[in-house]
RNA sequence: GGCGACGUGGCCAAGUGGUAAGGCAGGGGUCUGCAAAACCCUCAUCACCGGUUCGAAUCCGGUCGUCGCCUCCA
């Protein structure tokens, strides 16, 4: 399999050392509700995986949370809360809605807040070192001693000191070292440490929990392009300044931003859609097939038309795999479709290509049931490969909405008696009204179908939030 | 300012040297009481300019435009 390497910048074969093959995803900072923007990463690295499962590679998945950073702590004083409350139950939710986006569990989801004890060590042996020392209370990765400093970014130390804006009043050596452990403040999350009471600096955690349940070095390391500098870099920094073993990572993958209106999905920007409202409106195989729609190294973009337009397309796809067809074999060559599929994700995960051939199969097998054929092998083909991208082809279901079910089918009986009856206008009237209310039925020689279609979704404009406006204008 | 990516039919989106996958929408048919679903047919020369080549959407140079990172961020 070839995967494009942020670090060497080009699409090099995949060849992972460990069994199972070891590979981390940068999780979320649960502050606030999950969007789009984090569907599209959580599904592409759930993709790869699947696929690398599929194809009989064993695989190791540590998913984390960082569970404790300056926004959760201005959230949870916003909402006069703790830290650990908020960021448990924003876990929970997480957890529950990539269930139902269809997510395999990671093997491990480790917290931040449970690691702090191999963050320390590792904090300590990078003193030990040399390639970190403690100032007024923090601790500072000390970047002058890692000579590659800045090559997944590919950016030079003095690039980025031009840029770097001026901190006042702090005690670094470098203007690019950064916090590995910050001094407490009143009021804030805190744990002892041979520097004193205090909590992690972000990426550290990531380095201890990688190493603690991966390994030194590992496989593959995922996130958003947004994360390779600061994070990513710095990961590498404290990872082999650390263990003295290079590559800290051998294979580095990168999704690129999801944007609306212009500009990336962020809380910052001020425009999102939550997962939920995704979930609802468009179900889980209409957003896997909106991300999987594009590649994963191109931006995508929000728009209703779009993700419409993927919901119809999985819609498509459930009619295929889930009509009743004549069983047995049949004549579709389902091995050349699962050849094609196989070589499209093996070229840097080209999940667009490997779309296309599941909708080529769902034409075929389409046409071999109108045309009284068998299609079994096909259909089970269709199954399997689309399981693979995650597809559940369960269609869209409207939460809370589903014990509705048998009153929609005691109103579908009546319209059939209707349509016996030769009463076309009452028949009519009734499938109108059911639709406007997000009912579609079909009529088909076997009896009538029917299914949920969705309401409309806006783009939300962030409402701005006490911690948010203190937090702009501080930076002046 | 530095680094990087991109500009393909009405919309979304593959394809990176041999005459443009797929989806959505549209048009015309078949099926249907009518619809819907499904099937068949139909719909582009790849931002612009110049160059390399027998041949370029695909390589090189330039122009215009868009976006990301450089600061919290999937």
């Amino acid at each position: 399999m070839e995967l494009y390497n942020t670090l060497t910048r080009r699409k090099q074969p995949f060849e992972p050392a460990d069994d199972p093959i070891s590979m981390y995803v940068c999780g979320i900072t649960p502050y606030d509700d999950a969007h789009l923007g984090h569907a599209m990463s959580i599904i592409i690295f759930d993709t790869l995986r699947r696929y690398l499962e599929w194809s009989g590679r064993r695989v190791r998945l540590v998913y984390n949370f960082t569970d404790v950073d300056d926004k959760l702590i201005a959230r949870a004083a916003d909402e006069g809360t703790t830290v650990a409350e908020l960021a448990e139950r924003q876990i929970s939710s997480f957890m529950a809605e990539w269930r139902e986006l269809g997510i395999a569990p990671a093997d491990v989801h480790p917290r931040a807040t449970e690691e702090i004890p191999s963050m320390i060590d590792l904090i300590a042996g990078l003193i030990e070192k040399g390639k970190a020392y403690p100032a007024g209370g923090d601790v500072y990765f000390r970047v002058r001693q890692m000579p590659g400093y800045g090559k997944l970014s590919g950016r030079s130390l003095d690039d980025m000191i031009s840029a770097e804006p001026t901190d006042i009043g702090v005690e670094k050596e470098h203007p690019m070292d950064f916090t590995l452990w910050k001094g407490a403040k009143p009021g804030e999350p805190q744990w002892e440490s041979p520097w004193g009471p205090g909590r992690p600096g972000w990426h550290i955690e990531c380095s201890a929990m990688s190493s603690r349940y991966l390994g030194e070095q590992i496989d593959l390391h995922g996130g958003g392009m947004d994360l390779i500098f600061p994070h990513h870099e710095n990961e590498i920094a404290q990872s082999e300044g650390h263990s003295g073993i290079e590559p800290f990572v051998r294979h580095w993958m990168h999704n690129a931003m999801m944007q609306v209106g212009g500009e990336k999905m962020s809380k910052s920007t001020g425009k999102i859609v939550r997962l939920r409202e995704g979930l609802d409106r468009y179900g889980a195989d209409g957003l896997r097939m909106f991300v999987l729609g594009g590649h994963y190294r191109s931006p995508l973009t929000y728009s209703q038309v779009s993700l419409d337009a993927a919901a119809r397309g999985a819609e498509r796809l459930r009619t295929a795999a889930t009509l009743p067809l004549v069983d047995g074999a049949g004549d579709i060559d389902a091995a050349a479709a699962r050849e094609r599929f196989i070589a499209a994700l093996e070229d840097d995960l080209n999940t667009p290509q490997a779309l296309a051939v599941l909708f080529d199969l769902a034409r075929e097998i389409n046409r071999a049931r109108a045309d009284g054929q068998a299609a079994g092998d096909a259909r089970d083909a269709l199954l399997e490969l689309g399981g693979v991208l995650g597809l559940g082809f369960a269609g869209v279901s409207a939460s809370g909405e589903s014990d509705a079910g048998p009153f929609i089918d005691l109103l579908v009986e009546l319209r059939q008696q209707l349509r016996g009856a030769k009463q076309y206008d009452l028949a009519d009237g009734v499938r109108d009204r059911l639709t406007e209310l997000g009912v579609a039925l079909e009529d088909t020689r076997d009896g009538t179908r029917w299914k949920r279609v969705q309401p409309e979704l806006e783009p939300e404009e962030a409402v701005p939030t006490a911690d948010s406006l203190v937090e702009s204008a501080l930076r002046f």
